[in-house]
DNA sequence: ACATTATATCGAAATTTTTGAATGCGAGGT
DNA sequence: ACCTCGCATTCAAAAATTTCGATATAATGT
């Protein structure tokens, strides 16, 4: 159960185009927030917000150097959403038809 | 640009625990609205609205059989939606740093 | 000390999402 | 024809999200 949570919160901060993109853009390596400013038309505030909230679900980690700070994905929780999503679309032994999570299941 | 568009609506579909506990009860096969909302606490219309979500991003598909609504994963969509995961979060050669998708990327 | 630069935070407005009650509607059963 | 069942849709209210300007903070250069 707390597995769909952290998971869902997960895929909420996904839930937007731009913040898609800042992932992938950092799944080059490291880069500091004001490149990725550059790479959109949003004010300053409002990528530090999307920052944050790419921080908060565990998906992207923040270092600071000096005036900068540097984000990078989280290595672990990016194969955690990706086991989840895996799990999740498939049928494997630990799905909630199985009898686990949920009392019953009476599928047809 | 429309990839993370597309994308970002599965992501955020998926932004709901709920929404992610249907996805996992429908890995196993197909079922029909009321076997689903057995298991939640929730008004009926409330499922419906969460069902809709689900088949409008395409995650889901709906099959309608008498009286009723039988709805099941989109296998295409699914697989979609995985690779676009892998590709954020590995360093592909169709990555946005590599300069598809924007103009130009001075990484550090 | 002072100015500048990079980033975070606060506040407020606009928009979107979520929910259940009420209602509509088509399919079967009697 | 009428009733019931499964599900969708409409409506309205509540809650959450998103955005930017203004302001704060902290580091660095002169």
């Amino acid at each position: 159960m707390e597995d769909y949570v952290e998971g869902a919160k997960i895929f909420k901060t996904l839930g937007d185009p731009k913040r898609v993109m800042i992932v992938d853009m950092l799944s080059c390596g490291e880069l500091c927030a004001c490149m990725i400013l550059d790479k959109f038309e949003m004010s300053q505030s409002t990528l530090s917000y999307h920052m944050n909230l790419l921080c908060k679900c565990g998906l992207v980690k923040a270092r600071n150097k000096g005036k900068w700070t540097y984000y990078s994905q989280n290595a672990e929780v990016v194969k955690e959403i990706e086991q989840l999503l895996h799990n999740i679309t498939s049928d494997t032994e630990d799905c909630i038809c199985k009898g686990n999570n949920i009392d019953t299941c009476d599928a047809i």
